[in-house]
DNA sequence: ATAAAAAAGTGTTATAAAGTGCGTTAAAAG
DNA sequence: CTTTTAACGCACTTTATAACACTTTTTTAT
């Protein structure tokens, strides 16, 4: 599941998925669907079901007196929204009021939903954009930083 | 599959791949195509549905809690375009609009696909004759700031 | 505490735009 | 001259979205 969709969000903080992905979704047998903050950016990630269980079961296994990964509990499990989701309906989830906050997109009626393979990404267009045309930054800080435990999870 | 190839791109932004690649594509068993950004040039990168798995999924496995690795994801899994493909039938190819744009393309019909053997690359044709003429860039300043771990990634 | 009102959430339908499939014509190759 | 390939045009199908109606939950006022 990947690509760039520039889609709507209606009056009530509904979007639905493009049904490009309806097929997998269906075939990967996904009824549920957790949105949570994205813990660097302004954005939101979109996990499958089957996904947020493996995500969430290892996160929160972790030791919680590391502030790096406390912080990370916090922001990734203290914030995640479950939904139920039916594939072969349409595809609809309801973003939560803070998470909209959240990734600035309270105003719009438009965001970006970035497919990312095993999950997805939700951005204000604007922040987007920047992020596109952007330099990345040097890497070693992070590499320091970065607790043991959880250099070989991705997010 | 190599070589140069100038072809016409229809209304509806859909290109064919020149009938001399059919037979490979045959033997390769293929049955999808995946267009995503070069993360380099303005130009377009186009993946065998076998060739992609692998590099989406090295790409996706990745710690994105490194800005590098995150805006490589960003970049070419975030903006992949999957596509059904019919090497007996008109071999025909979508390209989305955003990526049209990326690839200057946007007003033109007709592009130049490029035939890099496992992959192929479209191009603006005023670009692509630029880059031919001019000198390369230094790859250099790449190679130092690349995390080890996309450092033996070919894209 | 209860009823009314407001807000939040769910579901349906209509329509314009985007995408797909296929036949025909034009051009190139053998 | 015949066959293959590329390009074009049209009709059809699917998809996205806005508008609307209905249900449930929360808030407010009496």
């Amino acid at each position: 599941m990947f690509g760039f969709n520039n889609i709507s969000i209606d009056k009530k903080s509904r979007f639905s998925f493009p049904a490009k992905y309806r097929d997998a979704f269906i075939n990967s047998n996904e009824n549920q669907i957790v949105i949570t903050k994205d813990p660097q950016y302004p954005a939101l990630k979109v996990y499958l079901g089957s996904e947020w269980d493996q995500i969430s079961t290892k996160l929160s296994s972790l030791q919680g007196l590391d502030p790096i990964v406390r912080n990370l509990q916090w922001t990734i499990l203290g914030n995640a929204s479950v939904c139920d989701f039916e594939p072969n309906g349409r595809m609809q989830v309801l973003i939560p009021a803070d998470l909209k906050k959240y990734a600035q997109i309270e105003e719009a009626n438009r965001i970006c939903l970035i497919g990312m393979g095993n999950k997805f990404e939700i951005w204000n267009q604007e922040n987007w954009e920047q992020r596109q045309t952007g330099g990345s930054l040097a890497t070693e800080i992070l590499d320091i930083v970065l607790p043991e435990s959880i250099k070989d999870m991705s997010f």
